[in-house]
DNA sequence: ATCTTTGTGGGGCGAATCCCCCATACGCGA
DNA sequence: TCGCGTATGGGGGATTCGCCCCACAAAGAT
């Protein structure tokens, strides 16, 4: 019986260093190559040709799952499994519609990432135990707002009002006359706001707001 | 390392030493009952406290699927394997709503067999290949209907990947940089996305990608 | 063999953004 | 009373954005 060919992609070189001590102990798998992006995975999957994939989901640049999609366009007989540190739904769905063939978070116990890759590797299903209820459970009320945070203390009243109508889309032209402020007046709020915050764009102000609830999306 | 505690149910008793003899080569599994029905099954659970119970979907009397729920009910802790001679699909998605872990037809190898029980006896889910695809083609289509399909059918994969960079917070500069293509391209590709989605500003942009899970607020 | 899609680029232009400078006014606590 | 924070506003300028125009090559579909 030939070994399982795998191949490890994770942005994390630590993360990789911890697989391939993890590996080094099972006789029937070997490591035929790593990436530490999207992009590298598709030329290393179209260079290599490993049976299975061990695919981290968040990565900058391409992530794990547009690189799954893209994989399983051009090699559909390559299984893949997603090893992601996130137990989340939205994420477990995206991935299994990409192509992925199982998801187990980081978390697991080693017996149990092995026993997945022998079992995606023969191309079938492994899900991990916490993932299995997002089949069945449709949508989990989880929606647990937390509110009253650092931003309350950090920003003004007036800075929050600014920084919603920003999130929401506004430009500042439209956020003065939704305030009956000057225009100069919502730049100068923006300014204060990016200054206290650290951030440097509408699109991370707009990414802060969504993390603390100011907004929702969708 | 305590042995993996198993219960056959199959009204065939040819199957189930057929079963017993697979599981004589398996140090790590042990056959503790053995059920003809769904009636017995559910009180051999009741005594044995099985780990793993191998089901046979359809059986006279209470069929597996009956016999599963019941057993769930009142021994959420037990793992059931549904082991069938039906590919079917109706038969998978009750089998599953009933409580099953895992899925695999009687077809399957037998080291598929063994690696199926397993993962499950670790409360992990096993589907085999060939049922897999009931789940992208019913399940997951159904469920992020609302969120994340209509993306994957939208947008090309390189303006996936610009639109992820842009939720990131990257200029098209800063964009095109990564990809190593002009910045032009780059604002082509971003006008692509803006005309496809209705959209018109990077803020919208980030917070369509976020509702379709294309990148993570943290 | 032609058409469409996708990806790649260029030029231009008005608007908006982002980041500095500056100022006035109010209220409130030390 | 003297700051300090908050809110208000102006000027300027480099950069980016958003939206038009245009083109060409490769790959697939029909």
């Amino acid at each position: 019986m030939s070994k399982i060919r795998l191949l490890l992609v994770d942005d994390h070189e630590i993360v990789r260093a911890g697989l391939r001590m993890l590996f080094l102990a099972e006789p029937d798998m070997e490591i035929v190559g790593e990436a530490g992006g999207g992009a590298d995975a598709i030329r290393a999957v179209a260079d290599l040709h490993p049976d299975v994939v061990l695919m981290d989901v968040a990565m900058p640049g391409m992530n794990g799952i547009e690189a799954t999609r893209r994989i399983k366009e051009a090699n559909p007989e390559t299984a893949i499994l997603a090893l992601t540190m996130y137990e989340d739904e939205q994420y477990f769905f995206e991935m299994l519609n990409a192509g992925a063939s199982g998801y187990i978070p980081k978390r697991a116990a080693p017996d149990d990432l092995v026993s997945a890759i022998r079992v995606v590797s023969q191309g079938n299903v492994f899900l991990y135990a916490s993932l299995a209820r997002f089949l069945l459970n449709e949508v989990l009320p989880t929606h647990d707002a937390k509110a009253g945070d650092s931003l309350t203390e950090e920003l003004t009243p007036r800075e929050r009002e600014v920084l919603t109508h920003i999130a929401e889309g506004k430009t500042n032209r439209e956020i003065a006359d939704v305030l009956i402020i000057s225009p100069k007046t919502v730049d100068r709020h923006r300014e204060n706001i990016m200054q206290k915050l650290n951030l440097h764009s509408r699109v991370e102000l707009v990414k802060y707001a969504i993390s603390r609830g100011l907004i929702r999306v969708e």
